[in-house]
DNA sequence: ACTTATTTGTTCGTATGTATG
DNA sequence: ACATACATACGAACAAATAAG
C-alpha cells in the first residue's frame, strides 16, 4: 500500500473533500457554520494538517466553503439557483425556491432615454423615460439592486403604483400588459463598489454579477430594459437549453 | 433653464458620458488607452470635474472605463460576447467574433470519479474519468481556464489526442460523436485567487466568471461535464430566448 | 490600549509512490 | 534497470489576521 493511496487509488485530499462535503450536505456542517479548525480536521481523519488544507482549497474552489484568516472556515450559504428563461421573474424564481420575495423602492423618476437605452427600447432619444430603482431581497437578504426603464407615456404615474405594488410585472398587468418574455440577458462580472456594498449588505471588494436585459411584449415590441448587479455569493444563473 | 440641464432635459453629466462612450465607439479613445484627466476632460466640456467625474463612475459601473487611483482612467477592451447556447463551442464563438481562437493543454490526466461528478455523469462513484486542464485564449488573451471530464473508458488516449488535436469536439469527432449539445449551464462569479491570476493572467482581485456545465450526447446521455473560470473583464454571457 | 490564544496562510524540509523516457 | 520529474503526504516552524479578555 502506498502512502499517498490506498487500495482505492482515490488520493487521500480529495477523500477528506468529499467527506466534509458529505457533512455540509447531510446538515452536519450546518450552512454558515464554522468548520472545526484545520487541526482538528486533520485529527478526525488522522491526515496532516496541509492534507486537510488540500481539501478545503478544492471545496472553496467550487464556492462550497469560505477560508477567514485569522478566524476560520466557513460553509457558504447556498446560492439561489436563478434561472434565465424567456419566463424570468424574479418574484416567481424566488418563491419557487421557497424563499420570501420582497421588492424595496429605491427611486422612481422620469429622465430623458440616453442614446443605449433608446435605442433597445426602440424609443428615440430624449423619449420619457420611467426609471425605477429597486432592490430585490430573498428572507430579507439582498439579492440584486438595478434600474428599470420602460415607456414613460404608456404607464403613468407607473413609480407611484409599483410603490403600492412592489412588482413590476403587476403595474403592467395593471396597464392591461398579461404577459412578456424574457428578449435577451447579458451577464458579466465585476467587483462591488461602495455603493453595491452598502445596498447589498456586502463586503467591499466582493463580487458582483452586472446583468442587463431586454423584456418584450409577447409580439416581439421592446418593453423593459434594466441594468442590474446580484451579489454573486447568494445567486447562481442556471441556463437551460 | 436650471443649471443641471439644459433646454434638451438631459442631465450635463449624463451628456458628458454620451459623449465619452461616444469618443470610445469611433475610436477617438481607443481600448486600453488612458483617457485625458478629469480635469482636462472638465475644461473640454466646459463643466465641473464633479460632473465629469459623475460621467465617469457610470461608465465605470457599466464597464466601459475603469479608474485607477493615482494613475489614471482608462479604456477597457470590449468584452467578448459568448452565447450559451444549445450549440455552444469555444473555437465557433471566438472565431465567429472574429478573433483567433486557441486551447493550450495544461494537463490530462485518468482519475478517479468524485461523488458529484459521477452523479452529474451517470457513471458510479470512483469509475476512472479523463480530465483535461486546459487555457483557452482569443488573440493570444487568456479567456478561461478550465477542467473538462469525461468517461476515460469511451475515449482511450483522448488525453493524447487532445494534445494534438487541441480541441474536445474534434477528440470526440475521432470517436465517432459528430455533435453533441449544451444542458445546462450554471454561473456565477467569484474573485480571482493567486492560481486563476498566473494562468488568466489577471491582477489578484480581479473577478471571475464560474461555469459549470454539462454536454449530452443528441439522445441526451450525459458526456461532458466541466468547470471554468473566465475572466469577466474579458467576456460577457448572452442568454437569447 | 494591550496581551494572549486561536486560526489560517506561507515556507522550509523530508520521504515515498507513480509516470515517463 | 535506471534516472528524472511530479504528485502526494507528513512534520515543523513562523507570519499574519482575528477574537477574547
Amino acid at each position: 500500500m502506498s502512502l499517498a493511496e490506498t487500495s482505492t487509488g482515490v488520493a487521500l485530499w480529495r477523500r477528506v473533500a468529499d467527506s466534509i462535503e458529505q457533512s455540509i450536505a447531510d446538515g452536519t456542517y450546518p450552512r454558515n457554520s464554522k468548520l472545526p479548525g484545520e487541526t482538528e480536521i486533520a485529527e478526525l481523519h488522522r491526515v496532516n494538517r496541509h492534507t486537510v488544507r488540500r481539501a478545503l482549497a478544492a471545496l472553496a474552489e467550487r464556492g462550497l466553503v469560505r477560508a477567514e484568516r485569522g478566524s476560520g472556515t466557513y460553509v457558504e450559504a447556498p446560492r439561489i439557483a436563478y434561472p434565465l428563461r424567456s419566463r424570468t421573474r424574479f418574484s416567481e424564481i424566488v418563491s419557487a425556491g421557497g424563499h420570501e420575495a420582497s421588492g424595496k423602492l429605491l427611486s422612481a423618476s422620469i429622465e430623458d432615454a440616453p442614446q443605449d437605452l433608446a435605442k433597445h427600447l426602440g424609443l428615440k432619444t430624449g423619449a420619457p423615460l420611467l426609471r425605477i430603482d429597486a432592490l430585490r431581497t430573498a428572507d430579507r437578504m439582498p439579492i440584486c439592486v438595478g434600474s428599470t426603464w420602460v415607456d414613460a407615456d404608456r404607464f403613468p404615474d407607473g413609480g407611484k403604483l409599483y410603490e403600492k405594488m412592489q412588482s413590476i410585472t403587476k403595474v403592467l398587468a395593471h396597464f392591461g400588459i398579461r404577459d412578456y418574455r424574457r428578449e435577451w440577458t447579458n451577464v458579466t462580472a465585476a467587483i462591488a463598489d461602495a455603493a453595491d456594498a452598502a445596498r447589498l449588505d456586502l463586503a467591499l471588494g466582493r463580487p458582483v454579477l452586472v446583468v442587463e436585459k431586454l423584456d418584450t411584449e409577447m409580439n416581439g415590441k421592446p418593453l423593459i430594459i434594466s441594468r442590474s448587479r446580484f451579489a454573486a455569493e447568494r445567486v447562481q444563473f442556471v441556463i437551460e437549453n
